[in-house]
RNA sequence: GGUGGGGUGGCCGAGUGGCUAAUGGCAGCAGACUGUAAAUCUGCCGCGCUUUGCGCUACGUAGGUUCGAAUCCUACCCCCACCA
């Protein structure tokens, strides 16, 4: 019988684990944490891998909890980062936590029988907490010489660290200790960063508490080309419609490169390894059709906006990017496409004689007209599909589809509507 | 508080009076090639215009010297290192 830790380590998600964890899943399973800053009103694609983490934990029969850091999200932890983090109202971080609550509830079941997933916030209990006590119960079982071992502070003594950011290590594992008392929570998972300040809380609950505890880290995803992944062009790709549209959420997984896919494939879809097996020989032996990308694109869409949105976006990636000819499509097509790319209605007698590349900055496919100009000139602008070779082009009347649209396209990727109203 | 070093375009980093809208690298955008890939090659990469050119804005902030300043002077703000 496999545990939830071998499971993980198949599909690629253990960093590193500390000693003993394996023992302990094989008597049964736990109860574990990840932390989250609430500092955007949305997860974005980056957020994923811990969460994915929680909901292995939970189909392992664990309890999941999602711990939000009301009370740190105001000091900051220094593990990776460069600059101070913004302080957040408690309504604020409320109406985040809110928000991002209902994102995951696609990800984990906060009504299971038994173990449903809980959210907890760690406000609640750091803002009353009192220096003295905290000096007392937490300070006094860390000396200087060990804090100052980890390499989330030694790699800062260069450079300079505040106090606050010093001290972080023990608020974090403080929040273990106190879920482990509260909860008996005896996991916390996050990534490699993480590792430090993740095994002070298993170091202040033996400590403490005479009891082990165990944490596991997760790798730090990169993009085969290099760069960080979670981003696009436009920013993070976020799992609220509103930040990133699922149109561009369904392309951001299907442009996946082929060196990555089989591992984003472990990570993020919940796909048997024998079926991820499958895929890739489909994808091997004919990597053009891209069976990984558009199988990985469809699980997770379909997940995170459901059956019904992941079809609409479907079919507009068809008509973008298939053969079909513009000059075929219906007006229900076009009313497709306007829910899943940036869209921008006009009045006729505007659109009439209207500079392309006004509209471009319009739609907002270009920042300024020279930017826009630029593009035309290399031919990277095409309108209802041909590609634009005229600077001085103008729109009109005889360039609507449908009676209504015109389609702009910058590059192969980025499509805005026009729509003309009568 | 003292001493020294520094603040240049999204980032890194050249530039010490006119040839500088500012070398180079990274990131980004477009084209070719492709599979809506990767790699590679090419072009672009402050804003605007009536675009082989012209105008405006810009090298921490505010003044000054000069025909002319990112470059020199003054004051101020900020950052860093070492010392206290």
């Amino acid at each position: 019988m496999t545990t939830l830790l071998d499971d993980l380590r198949a599909r690629g998600f253990v960093q590193d684990a500390t000693p003993g964890l394996a023992e302990r899943l094989a008597t049964g399973p736990v109860t574990g944490y990840v932390g989250f800053d609430p500092t955007a009103d949305s997860l974005h694609v980056g957020n994923l891998v811990p969460v994915m983490g929680l909901a292995w934990l939970q189909r392992s029969g664990g309890t999941p909890i999602v711990l939000v850091g009301g009370g740190t999200g105001m000091v900051g932890d220094p593990s990776g980062k460069r600059t101070e983090r913004p302080v957040l109202s408690l309504e604020q971080i409320d109406h985040n936590v809110g928000r991002i609550q209902r994102q995951l509830e696609q990800f984990l079941d906060f009504a299971a029988a038994g173990n449903a997933a809980r959210v907890r916030n760690n406000a609640d209990w750091l803002r009353p907490l009192r220096l003295m006590d905290f000096l007392r119960d937490v300070g006094k079982h860390f000396t200087l010489n060990y804090m100052m071992q980890k390499e989330s502070v030694k790699s800062r003594m260069e450079s300079g660290i505040s106090f606050t950011e010093f001290s972080y290590m023990l608020v974090q594992a403080y929040d273990f200790w106190h879920l482990w008392r509260g909860e008996r929570c005896e996991l916390q998972m996050g990534g490699s960063d993480q590792w430090g300040n993740i095994t002070a809380g298993t170091e202040l609950i033996s400590r403490r508490e005479g009891a082990q505890a165990h944490g596991l880290v997760f790798p730090l995803l990169t993009t085969a080309g290099g760069g960080k992944f979670g981003k696009s062009e436009a920013g993070n790709v976020w799992l609220d419609p509103d930040k990133t549209s699922p149109y561009q959420f369904y392309q951001f997984w299907l442009n996946s490169d082929d060196r990555d896919v089989e591992r984003l494939l472990k990570f993020f879809t919940f796909l048997p390894l024998a079926e991820i097996g499958a895929v890739m020989a489909e994808q091997v032996a004919d990597p053009g059709k891209r069976p990984a990308q558009r199988r990985l694109a469809e699980e997770v869409t379909a997940r995170v906006h459901g059956a019904a949105i992941l079809r609409g976006v479907i079919q507009a990636s068809q008509i973008l990017f298939g053969r079909l000819d513009l000059a075929q499509a219906g007006a229900e097509v076009f009313q497709v496409l306007a829910g899943e790319i940036p869209t921008t209605r006009v009045s006729r007698e505007e659109l009439e004689g209207l500079a392309l590349v006004d509209a471009l900055v319009r739609v907002g496919l270009a920042q300024s007209k020279g930017e826009a100009r630029r593009g035309v000139d290399q031919r990277g602008f095409s309108v209802n599909g041909a590609p634009v070779a005229e600077g001085d082009r103008r729109l009109g009347a005889g360039d609507l589809l449908v009676g209504s649209y015109v389609l702009l396209q910058k590059g192969r990727k980025a499509f805005a509507l026009l729509i003309a109203d009568r």
